[in-house]
RNA sequence: GGAGGGAUGGCUGAGCGGUUGAAAGCACCGGUCUUGAAAACCGGCGACGGGAGACCGUCCGGGGGUUCGAAUCCCUCUCCCUCCGCCA
């Protein structure tokens, strides 16, 4: 949510971010409006009512020292009837307020490129040698098939399309890799661990801005108005809504969940495989920090994704997304991409963000400033990073002439021991 | 699911129709003392909104009601605790 005096003093500066993230910035200008009205109406019903409060308290005395307030309070009746209407009113006027400014995005950070959309993202560095073949790489679906490490056959009966089924091998992968990931980010990046819901209710979707504008990408149970979570940022994120955060900042957690998509703009699109799922699993990383420093947090959290995947020695991108391409709450954001073979093709794993204090507002998050008053602080998260376009690149990657998969040797303790996927017996 | 009890400032916790926006303690900030720190003592210290400011208003879990006036009385919802039942 963005600061109404913020949207008050700095209009040119609110407008041109919103631009460039290709926004409209006519919204502002009805929330000017109802802005302006809401405190007009404000000051008059607060004269009135320090007028009730002042005979209020003189009839309290009148009537201690035996006086007749009859006819006062006749009068205060009707005064009393009046500021009811006007609460009326003033709460609608507030609420038309609050409900225009959830729906406006965030504005863009000024070094955002310019864009509409993926094509404008601008390469910010390379990573990794992409590897070649002396024979035609396969395609992460028929080696999955191959070694037995997903029946997508089984996972579409259990549950449709869009889920997956990981067996023997590649479940055990799954695994692997989350406690892998969690670990490095827990012994080498310090975060601190955490295991959240991954069921939550309306407030929590709403304090990241999930709601209300992208209700119909989510699962939803009506019977309890609970949401299931496309991401960890939710509930990661939402543990300290409504707080005041006493310790010392940076607070940086991790987190595994299951993720739950509805795709519903997406129908169709990259049906096959482990591209794009309606459940899928991903390790988090959310920060809180010093609104003065976030934008330094923003690279280190990016450096805490990308060291996972150096550490598995994976080919990948780094780039800043363009106005367009940013999400409704993000600032600023990196996405990281992994090369994959078989695909030919880079697919994104990760996605860090800087929200600025637009979560933090949302959600009622702050700490104290330096002068000792809660100030909101600003939330940054990404993935560290999501499993099944990990496991994609995995296979791509590290998979042999004779159809096996050479497993990165970080992983190998985590797997027993084991360092090479050969085709069962 | 049944029966009771509760929700007050960053935290603990008094108050139960009228100088209570809220006692007290903790935490925090400033000062005295000290080589320094601790202790002790003195002072300050809720949030949000409006206003250039003096200042004004709102807020005692959320919503509604009674009243001239509600943290305080009534209704309702949410959450927490205790006991019983059920249960991975």
């Amino acid at each position: 949510m963005l600061d109404i005096r913020r949207i008050r003093d700095d209009l040119d500066e609110v407008r041109a971010g919103l631009a460039l993230k290709g926004a409209d910035p006519a919204v502002l200008d009805r929330v000017l409006e109802l802005d302006k009205a809401r405190r007009a109406r404000l000051t008059e019903m607060e004269g009135l009512k320090g007028r009730r409060n002042a005979v209020s308290k003189d009839i309290g005395q009148l009537k201690r020292s035996g006086e007749d307030t009859t006819e006062v309070q006749a009068s205060m009746r009707a005064l009393g009837e009046e500021i009811a209407a006007m609460e009326v009113e003033g709460r609608a006027n507030e609420e038309a307020l609050h409900e225009a400014l959830l729906a406006i995005p965030n504005t863009a950070h000024t070094s955002t490129p310019a864009g509409s959309d993926a094509s404008s993202n601008v390469l910010v560095r390379e990573h990794g040698d992409i590897p070649t073949f002396d024979f035609k790489p396969k395609g992460h679906v028929a080696l999955a098939e191959d070694l037995a490490l997903v029946d997508f056959a089984r996972g579409a009966k259990l549950s449709g399309a869009g889920f997956v089924l990981y067996t023997g091998t590649g479940a055990r992968l799954q695994r692997a890799l989350i406690q892998y990931m969690l670990d490095v980010h827990v012994t080498h990046h310090g975060y601190r661990e955490v295991w959240p819901p991954s069921v939550v209710n309306r407030e929590s979707m709403t304090g990241t801005g999930q709601l209300p504008k992208m209700a119909e990408d989510m699962y939803h149970v009506p019977s309890d108005d609970l949401y299931l979570i496309p991401t960890a940022e939710v509930p990661v994120t939402n543990i300290y809504r409504d707080e005041v955060i006493d310790e010392p900042l940076p607070l940086k957690l991790t987190a595994y969940t299951p993720c739950f998509r509805r795709e519903a703009g997406a129908a169709g699109k990259d049906t096959r495989g482990l591209i794009r799922m309606h459940q899928f699993d991903k390790v988090e990383m959310v920060k809180f920090v010093d609104p003065a420093t976030s934008y330094d947090e923003l690279e280190t959290l990016l450096a805490d994704a990308e060291d996972i995947l150096q550490r598995l020695e994976l080919p990948y991108r780094v780039l800043q997304l363009c106005g367009g391409d940013l999400s409704f709450a993000a600032a600023k954001c990196y996405d990281i991409e992994l090369w994959a073979p078989g695909q030919n093709d880079w697919l994104e794993v990760s996605s860090c963000s800087n929200f600025e204090d637009f979560q933090a507002r949302r959600a009622n998050i702050r700490h104290r400033a330096d002068n000792g008053k809660p100030q909101h602080l600003h939330t940054i998260n990404g993935s560290g990073v999501a499993l099944p376009r990990l496991v994609v690149a995995i296979l791509e990657n590290g998979q042999r002439a004779d159809g096996s998969i050479e497993l990165p040797e970080a992983i190998v303790p985590y797997m027993g021991g084991l360092s090479r996927i050969e085709r069962p017996s």
